[in-house]
DNA sequence: TCAGTTATAGTCACAGTGACTCTAACTAGG
DNA sequence: CCTAGTTAGAGTCACTGTGACTATAACTGA
């Protein structure tokens, strides 16, 4: 009775299209209040469905190359940047995500750090946006945004991960501010301190930032593993 | 320079077949001890690549049900049960996972009551195995056994999915016991029952378990969310 | 030289938790 | 009926992590 359920398996009917689209987050200070906050970049539709309107960067996958490199892929062609932080978000097939025909999107985040985001291509067809300022999106993008917002939160409140947002040396004040920003509540600067300085992850040099008008804070480097696909870092 | 990669989001090459496999969890009590310990139900090959080998039961999602749809009914069909908790666990694309043709599986994994997997469907072709025991397997399915188990191990020892494992009434001596075999670790009776006395989810009933060499322990109740997709519960 | 600002150290009270002890309530066997 | 054995369930104690807060250090700019 159950038996034939192997039969069907393999029975082929016509495969829905495959698609990988990526969240990509940066930090860039905001124009108001010169505070880090999160932006995301997306390209223009410059076809039907949802012309004109803002996408997450995305494509099908070539068949020479795997979910993530073709996450990488299309993280480089939009934004011509590598990331920090490579990491499979959720695979979103409802049946109405697209008008017409139904398409799977497997979704990725990544993190890149401000240095060269704040260098990253932009064009006509590709722009950046604050996360909390997005507008009218294609597909059901926002949705994807605001899922891969709340992933983020829950990695940075209990993960290692603010870090790839942040360059090479950064100090503990910039570290916080990246926590506030992506959690959106302050945190006690000397509490705070005493967390990080716990973790054996961060580790003191013997540089100091200049040019702030008070004293100069010391400079800390992360020693933890580069974050790419933590969770499928051997899978074939 | 960049605007072209709009473009290549749409331009269709040959994509890459699609299947929902779901890794599908119940307790039953082990031969040895008695004590629960987790089993797996697997299907049979009964076609080339890996004839005559074990796999996860799983096959194409039909152009008119969900992803997660899918995967309750390709349990359905296996096992005759209806999930008590259904998850998205992971979307594996490597290029190599099967011979010939690559294949991109959505996986899933699904957690079972007792008493309905005691009478759970087998034959000749679909088959119950110990998690810990399971010998080789079809494709990489190992690996995504592993990968599931850690996920519900951390899914346990962090959120409140064990009950799912159990029945609607049941002692917090058999909570401990399912954490135990889940986490492979004992834990102090005394603390446990404090803690999950504090859990405002699980309530007292004014029932008692009987038939035991000892004092009647009470029975409980869970009153938190079915665990029907958590992470998914609003997405189309 | 002093006011302003942030860095950094330290204190205190409290909640959560692991290890442990003690009593309650049942069954089984004589 | 009595006692030993077993698990249920309550309670204690010391330690640790953490939020709230205070105090001092080190710089800049007027």
């Amino acid at each position: 009775m159950y038996a034939s359920s192997a039969n069907i398996s393999e029975r082929q009917a016509a495969p829905p299209p495959l698609a990988i689209s990526t969240v990509i987050f940066a930090l860039r200070p905001s124009e108001s209040s010169g505070r880090p906050t999160l932006w995301i970049p997306l390209v223009r539709r410059i076809r039907e469905p949802f012309l004109g309107l803002w996408a997450l960067p995305g494509g099908p996958p070539s068949a020479v190359e795997s979910l993530q490199d073709a996450a990488s892929r299309n993280l480089a062609e939009t934004t011509g940047l590598a990331p920090e932080y490579l990491e499979q978000l959720y695979a979103f097939g409802g049946l109405h995500r697209s008008p017409g025909q139904r398409v799977v999107s497997i979704v990725y985040w990544a993190l890149v750090q401000p240095t060269e985001a704040a260098m990253a291509a932009e064009s006509e067809n590709v722009k950046w946006f604050r996360a909390d300022r997005l507008g009218d999106l294609a597909f059901d993008h926002q949705h994807i945004i605001d899922y891969a917002l709340g992933r983020l939160r829950n990695k940075v409140a209990y993960g290692s991960v603010a870090y790839h947002l942040l360059g090479e040396y950064f100090t503990l004040a910039q570290v916080r501010e990246v926590y506030e920003a992506v959690l959106d509540r302050e945190l006690d600067p000397a509490n705070f301190r005493r967390e990080l300085k716990a973790s054996p992850e961060i580790v003191e040099t013997d540089k100091y930032l200049q040019g702030g008008k008070h004293r100069p804070p010391r400079l800390y480097r992360f020693t933890g593993l580069p974050g790419l696909d933590p969770d499928n870092r051997s899978t074939p």
